[in-house]
DNA sequence: ACTCGGATTCTCT
DNA sequence: GAGAATCCGAGTA
């Protein structure tokens, strides 16, 4: 019902790949689901121009060794104090790489979402997973629990699924909230979803991709270029 | 051992 | 739009 588990190799790929492949796909955490429409890529260090921004920027530390494993694996960790953010890990193993999941339609569960993030039953859907933190909350995802999970496992209490849900084009943008690389287009969201977060007009630095056909921009105000991997 | 700041969210004004 | 909440991990010594 909620389709099928996606081929790992699909994920041991660069993360600016693997992030508008997620886009569509569901993530499922015990008997609640979401549709992921809003990620991020995060580069690993062995790329000529590392990302600042990326935890693993500086090579592995204990917080962050999931990122350093097989690819399909969750990486959580804990900010502000309060929160939590969940990537899938990617790229081959020994090589570094994430996609930040920073939003979610949700699917399955949706009275326990609002009840996770104290939200009265029936809040609309943005109010429950829209947000990397937000999302986190309403599907119980944690540090403690979730950390190193196999997302491509159908034993696994946190999943990645496809449905087949059709993703046609998508937005790219840069990242939020970060204080490196800023200009980097590494933000991909699915275009008018109203469970997307962030600012509604990002402006001058958005492109509109097509899928099909080779990836073609029909909208490009100020892109510019992912650093080479 | 000690400092610093964060891939955020919520609550005000 | 600004500020608080809040603590763990990374970097420096």
């Amino acid at each position: 019902m909620l389709g099928s588990i996606p081929d790992r190799g699909l994920l041991e790929q660069p993360p600016q790949e693997v992030a508008p492949y997620l886009l569509g796909k569901v993530l499922v955490a015990a008997n609640l689901a979401g549709r992921i429409v809003e990620v991020e890529a995060y580069l690993g260090p062995h790329n000529p121009t590392p990302d600042p921004a990326a935890h693993a920027h500086r090579g592995p530390t204990p917080r962050n060794a999931v990122l350093f494993g097989l690819a399909g694996h969750a990486y959580v960790y804990s900010i502000y104090g309060r929160y939590f953010c969940m990537n899938v890990s990617c790229e081959t193993e020994g090589r570094a790489g994430c996609v930040l999941i920073r939003a979610l339609e949700p699917l399955a569960g949706l009275d326990q979402m609002a009840a996770n993030r104290n939200l009265p039953p029936g809040s609309p859907l943005h109010q429950l997973t829209s947000g990397p933190s937000r999302l986190c909350q309403a599907l119980g995802i944690a540090r403690a629990t979730h950390n190193g999970l196999d997302l491509i496992s159908s034993d696994s209490p946190l999943q990645l699924r496809d449905d087949g849900f059709p993703v046609r084009e998508y937005l790219v943008t840069p990242r939020i909230g970060i204080k490196e690389a800023v200009d980097w287009p590494l933000r991909f969201a699915l275009p008018n979803h109203p469970c997307v977060s962030g600012p509604k007009s990002f402006s001058e630095k958005i492109s509109l991709y097509r899928i099909e056909s080779r990836p073609s921009i029909r909208r490009t105000v100020n892109p510019k270029r992912i650093p080479r991997t």
